[in-house]
DNA sequence: GGTTATTGTATAAAAAAAATACAATAGCCA
DNA sequence: TGGCTATTGTATTTTTTTTATACAATAACC
């Protein structure tokens, strides 16, 4: 038998119980988009979406990201709340049972302080889409590693893990311009190429150059910057930049 | 001082603590939309949402139909789960307060089981769209009344009621065709017009006739029955029918 | 059987979206 | 320096979709 884990788990004062959040951070990168999964440190490791629980004293929105926070590192992003989960069967198998148990045998302390994670929760789904580049994934005490995989080949999560995403990607396809999601992921300039690679990555599909570039100005929140130096033998792009709307 | 509350609060056994669901219940009829609002029996009334608790037993979106059961007498409908509430401020007036002492007050014996009541709560929001015609409202027994207002003319509603109501509606708008959200609420068998000025309640704008009509049949999910008798000097008009999608 | 109001559908006009064409240009190289 | 090339920005054409308008069908009345 392998080791139980080697962390704390969490005392139930000061939580919200049976309510949990789970994210789903998409990554990108050079055409293709990641989600960033956390194992846990547990019998050798258990995928699981980056997800916590709620605290008495803070929004759902600031849980959600102290939660993305404590848990990969990454901070002042946009989340955006996509749905909730809450079948009764989807946290009811032996996953966070086992976790306790052995924690228990181990931390002999706090045993019963940690028997509230056994129990059914209810978990609020929330996404964001980041620059892979930009962003440096801190794998947090509870955790062995962070790391970021393909959307099309992700490992298999515990509980309903794998379907959050799934809902997850829904959301960012129906949002995506809607709601600006870009605004977390390119450098504060970019060009009108970086955009369009952008979206047809996220779409899965190709947009026409010129209709693209025509379709994405006529929406009024970008900005024209000076051109790009690239010292490529052919006219050089202009960079551009999100308007971000008055705070009036 | 008016009197407590006559109906006994639940104690929180059996329950998710610090979660809620409130339904947002639109009634259609003579081309307006309404929302069914009860009105607590406390102090001569405090107008809320239909909501309530989620029992350990039941997912959340069993738990927003037996709610609804519950608290209106309406069943067997569909609800669309759209948005949670999870501001901290939400649910941390007076509001549970007082109904949770005048409670005490009443029925001592149970006074310290509905403690639970007075915590913060967070809220997940689901929508449904009914024909009032077809719907007999119940008030339950913590409510004095239970009725229909229109939708311009809103009761002031315990806390964040009347934003609740307000996504609610954002939503509906956003799903209305994508959604079929007027199984609920046509009859079985229903003529082009009547389905048209549902439409232009929802969305408060006329829609062309002509085009309307093309527009939802290539939907391609209305089935043509026989013709309806108006005993009207005119062409009689069609009857229609959603198809259902097959259950595979 | 003519009249009237309303329905269902066809057609025309307008708008939006997609495909295509073309001019501008940054750096290379003769 | 001036042609060459690859890529960008925009204009134009083509197609599709949406909206507006026209018109034939018809149920009950006189």
């Amino acid at each position: 038998m392998q080791d139980g884990p080697r962390f704390r788990l969490p005392e139930k004062e000061g939580f919200i119980e049976q309510l949990s959040i789970d994210c789903v951070i998409f990554g990108y990168r050079d055409r293709s988009l990641h989600v960033l999964v956390p194992k846990l440190n547990f019998r050798g490791g258990l995928s699981t979406l980056p997800g916590g629980f709620v605290r008495q004293d803070e929004s759902i929105d600031e849980a959600a990201l102290n939660i993305l926070k404590g848990r990969t590192g990454i901070e002042k992003i946009y989340l955006e709340q996509f749905q909730v989960f809450g079948d009764l069967e989807r946290s009811t198998g032996p996953f966070m049972r086992d976790i306790v148990r052995e924690n228990a045998e181990r931390h002999g302390e706090n045993a019963g302080e940690v028997a509230w994670l056994t129990r059914r929760f209810v978990s609020i789904g929330y996404y964001a889409l980041v620059n892979i580049a930009k962003v440096v994934p801190v794998k947090s005490e509870i955790d062995d590693s962070i790391d970021w995989h393909p959307l099309e080949a992700l490992p298999a999560m515990v509980m309903d893990h794998n379907k959050i995403v799934a809902e997850a990607l829904k959301a960012l396809r129906n949002d995506l311009d809607r709601k600006l999601i870009g605004f977390n992921l390119l450098p504060e300039r970019f060009t009108m190429q970086e955009l369009r690679e952008l979206y047809e990555t996220v779409y899965d599909r190709a947009f026409t150059r010129s209709n693209f570039q025509r379709r994405i100005l006529d929406l009024g929140v970008l900005e024209r910057l000076e051109k790009k130096f690239t010292g490529a033998a052919n006219k050089a792009p202009y960079l551009y930049r999100f308007i971000l709307p008055d705070q009036g």
